[in-house]
RNA sequence: GGGCUCAUGGUCUAGUUGGUUAGGACUUCGCCUUGACAUGGCGAAGAUCUCCAGUUCAAAUCUGGAUGGGCCCA
């Protein structure tokens, strides 16, 4: 083996994996079949951190399965309907969509998500993803959106869908139904405009404050708090509003909060969220004073045709000119604005579809439960969402890029025709209906112009790639997918809408597992924002360290665990790479293949790897299963960097000559080296690939680490842990002794002794501690010649603690107190006495105290270095 | 305002069921070119485990409260 050149060896790996094709689910295989329900990745915008860290984290999950002998289902995926590459498009041409002719702009849109499309599809080449080509798809493709064609028409003949009147979260610029999701609320700076209303019946004025002054015309109703008692004399009167002199009642709700503004509130249709309440609360109409795009309606009167800015400041310079206005105020207000342009909502009463969704809340919360949550918590996440529904789901957008809804409506009697299932996909604005006329009244029929909500399509991404709709009987075989691995930020949209399709289409759960993944943070602990200035290119760093250090990093990162990312994390991971390529170009030379060995034939030090290992196998193995990826990388560097290397290869160096074959150690060699290089091929599958193909592929036989056979655990025997640890111990102690003293690691000794009764362990290990240490003798004694004097008396509190309970602190004290000189030989020879303040004596057994003793020559200390109670000498040359 | 979650040396973190000296990484300093690795090895320094209260012989760990991040929602 040569030096570890990771680029070549990235680029090498990740074009063998694709040419080989080494991770195409195989549909007539009878392995267990793994199937991911990858998140397809949305094609606009560059990869953030987020993206890179998460979609590692699936191909963990997903090469894990691959080894551990699964059919895996695993398929490279985009997402591409929706607002985002509307306004990609919209921006990169200069042009407005709705000034755009339909089909045009559809095309501009396509056009863009398939440039996007193959920058994805190299981004996850370099990530070293083993996502699925051949069963590759994208949201747009006519099969998909066949499929939540037909899923719509399947609910509609359920009597799931209905259209409906309702107050929606409505964009004026982007004229279109929001869902709630989609709206974002902040606080913003308003102007908060007190305005003299008049009172029915009486003279006195009553003034209302509100920062919407031109929705007065949509006044329903008067509103104070029954604590208010300087306005209680309202209530059960008349309210009569400005301008247009319409007549409302004036009411007393808990709702209304005496402090704000003048404690006298207007009910409109509709300002805000508690407008909303209030006129469901009343059952009001709801009255729409302005359209689609802003503008005002005619139930603004002389303000119709304005936009709602302009009718503000309208209305607000006639009320002035009325005398009617007699102050007005900064106030802060949360207002929801458009998820993707940032402009404020407004609510408007407009025909929309509606898919059912709390008459299921029951069903969604069941399948939920038997759900497993990775991490559990993540679940409560989903619970509450669906706990705090107060409405269906609105599935019908007024936009073009996206699923076309399949029906036609009738222009005169609005009958309803649906698409048939055998003519899906099918575009309405574009495709002749399935009848020419309207079978009611014989009217034209129009395409709908309305497309789905993205999440209806996203929501049945399970059902697409098990083929439902498409291979019957092989989709009842794959069903339910093994995991659905996504971001929390989507737990009520995505990971609920596809419960909730789910239950409707296949009266169950879609999956098996959920890994529900946190959200990386800048190096400062903030999210990432480009204002911010601390936005990180994931490319940059792939660029800088290569793919598997990412995939290093990325596997250190806790699932469901927000963290902020450190580039030494990723440097780490280019060092431990480093690292592991020249472990096993020492060990190559003693590589040679599998090699038989009996239990008997191995030293303590192999017999104490191997159990570790053994042990190790079994816990990794349990971690992967349970996507703790950050155990896995943790554990596996712990025990290669710092047992096999620092110790085990340390203590084996002399047994690597040539001239004898020493089985024992090829044995160990080859089972750890190998066995530990497959567990790594999941987080870090280039280097490992590459060292597997120079050392173990004639062995082990298989094309690639990556597709091998997962390791088993071996043989453990609890008492070599013990006897290796004695003699790791050892051996570091003198090592760490030696640099101490400023002497080379090479530096011969003329002797070692050790001294306690613990020596029986190292019987038979005599000859690692000389070859190691260079000593030219080692002796094992149990019992000294040389004095040792105690010098400290170190309470054991696991066991004084449960003994003496609540005199366990008084007799640690006592313990300090004296001198360890003193109390020793009583304490050596049996048992020592302590009085405690309440006049009882307790005895204090040898086994409850550790004796720290300095080994003492004609009253002086010799060179020594102690193990616990073990004892070692050390004689060295010429002294 | 609500739900979930996190808080451990200067920085980032580990810490299963409470129990010897709170583990590691980065940084700093010192030593070492030891048969693969100086992108290495050894050592030193550095933490009243965010704060307050409680349970207990014993709390980073359990309970309650406070404060401050993060995500989501209102």
């Amino acid at each position: 083996m040569n030096q570890y050149d990771r680029e070549a060896i990235e680029a090498k790996w990740q074009k063998n994996w694709e040419q080989w094709e080494l991770y195409h689910f195989d549909k007539q295989s009878t392995a267990p079949v793994y199937s991911v329900d990858n998140p397809p990745r949305y094609a606009s915008g560059p990869l953030h951190v987020g993206h890179a860290t998460h979609y590692t984290h699936i191909d963990f999950a997903a090469r894990f399965r691959w080894q551990t002998g699964y059919n895996v289902l695993f398929p490279l995926c985009v997402d591409v309907n929706g607002m985002p590459i509307e306004v990609n498009v919209e921006k990169k041409h200069g042009i407005h969509m709705r000034d755009t002719p339909r089909q045009e702009f559809l095309r501009l849109c396509k056009e863009f998500a398939d440039e996007n499309t193959d920058q994805i599809r190299t981004q996850f080449n370099l990530l070293g993803c083993c996502m699925d080509p051949s069963i590759f798809y994208r949201t747009d493709a006519e099969q998909y959106r066949r499929l939540t064609q037909i899923t719509f028409l399947k609910l509609y003949n359920e009597g799931l869908i209905y259209k409906g009147l309702a107050p929606v979260n409505w964009c004026p610029r982007c004229g279109t139904a929001l869902a709630d999701a989609e709206v974002e609320y902040a606080d913003r700076e308003s102007i908060l405009n007190y305005i003299h209303f008049g009172v029915s019946g009486q003279d006195e004025d009553a003034i209302v404050a509100t920062t919407r002054p031109e929705l007065i015309c949509t006044c329903q109703l008067a509103a104070v708090s029954p604590k208010d008692e300087k306005l209680a004399h309202l209530i059960g009167k008349k309210l009569i509003t400005p301008i247009y002199g319409k007549e409302v009642d004036i009411i007393a709700d808990d709702k209304v909060d005496p402090e704000f503004g003048t404690g006298l509130v207007m009910i409109c249709s509709i300002g805000d969220k508690d407008d909303l309440d209030w006129i469901y609360k009343h059952n009001l109409p709801v009255e729409n004073a302005m359209d689609g795009q802003g503008i005002m309606t005619n139930i603004a009167g002389d303000y119709k045709g304005m936009t709602i800015k302009d009718a503000r400041a309208a209305i607000i310079e006639d009320l002035k000119k009325q005398g009617l206005l007699p102050k007005q105020e900064k106030a802060e207000q949360s207002v929801g604005s458009c998820w993707r342009c940032k402009t404020f909502i407004e609510f408007l009463q407009v025909p929309q579809w509606f898919l059912k969704t709390l008459d299921a809340r029951e069903e969604v919360l069941k399948i939920a439960d038997e759900l497993n949550w990775y991490p559990e918590f993540m679940k409560i996440r989903l619970q509450n969402w669906v706990n705090s529904l107060n409405r269906d789901w609105v599935i019908s957008r007024q936009r073009y890029f996206a699923t076309p809804i399949p029906i036609w409506e009738c222009n005169s009697c609005g009958d309803i025709i649906l698409a048939k299932e055998e003519d899906c996909y099918v575009d309405p604005t574009v495709d002749e209906p399935p009848v020419p006329e309207c079978p009611e009244c014989g009217e034209q029929l129009a395409g709908c112009e309305d497309v789905f909500d993205t999440w209806m399509d996203s929501s049945i991404s399970p059902l697409y790639i098990t083929y439902w709709q498409q291979d019957n009987e092989l989709h009842e075989k794959l069903w339910p997918c093994s995991l659905r691995p996504q971001g929390q930020d989507i737990i009520r949209t995505w990971a609920f809408y596809t419960i909730l399709r789910s239950h409707y289409l296949k009266g169950g759960k879609p999956w098996n597992d959920i890994m529900v993944d946190g959200f990386i943070l800048a190096p400062d602990g903030r999210p990432m924002h480009a204002s911010d200035g601390n936005v990180i290119d994931p490319l940059d760093l792939l660029e800088k360290y290569g793919s598997d250090a990412w995939r290093y990093y990325s596997s250190t990162v806790t699932i469901g665990e927000d963290v902020a990312i450190q580039e030494k994390d990723i440097l780490h991971g280019q060092r431990f790479c480093t690292k592991l390529w020249n472990i096993h170009k020492f060990i190559s030379k003693t590589i040679a293949g599998p090699v038989e060995v009996d239990w008997s034939q191995l030293r303590t030090s192999d017999r104490w790897l191997l159990t570790q290992y053994s042990r190790l196998v079994k816990e990794i193995t349990r971690d992967y299963e349970e996507f703790h990826f950050d155990r896995v990388i943790r554990k596996l560097e712990a025990f290669i960097w710092h047992v096999f290397a620092d110790h085990y290869i340390e203590m084996v160096k002399y047994r690597m000559n040539d001239d004898e074959q020493d089985d024992a150690l090829a044995h160990t060699l080859y089972t750890v080296g190998l066995g530990t290089l497959k567990m790594l091929a999941v987080i870090i599958p280039h280097i490992t690939d590459e060292i597997y193909e120079q050392l173990y592929k004639e062995f082990d036989g298989v094309q690639s680490i990556t597709v091998s056979e997962w390791p088993e655990p071996g043989i453990e025997e609890d008492i070599e842990l013990t006897r290796g640890d004695v003699l790791k111990d050892i051996i570091s102690a003198v090592r760490n002794w030696k640099s101490e003293q400023g002497l080379a690691l090479s530096a011969e000794l003329e002797i070692i002794e050790i001294i306690g009764p613990r020596i029986e362990y190292l019987m038979g290990s005599e000859l690692d501690i000389a070859g190691t240490l260079k000593a030219k003798n080692v002796l094992l004694m149990a019992e000294a010649e040389v004095i040792e004097t105690p010098v400290e008396i170190k309470p054991i509190h696991a066991i004084i603690g449960p003994k003496f309970k609540q005199y366990a602190s008084e007799i640690v004290k006592k313990l300090a107190a004296v001198e360890a000189a003193e109390i020793a030989p009583a304490l050596e020879s049996g048992e020592l006495d302590i009085e405690l303040s309440n006049g009882e004596t307790v005895k204090i057994e040898r086994d409850m105290v550790n004796i720290i003793k300095v080994p003492m020559l004609d009253g002086k200390e010799v060179k020594s270095v102690n193990v616990g109670d073990l004892l070692i000498l050390i004689g060295q040359e010429a002294d």
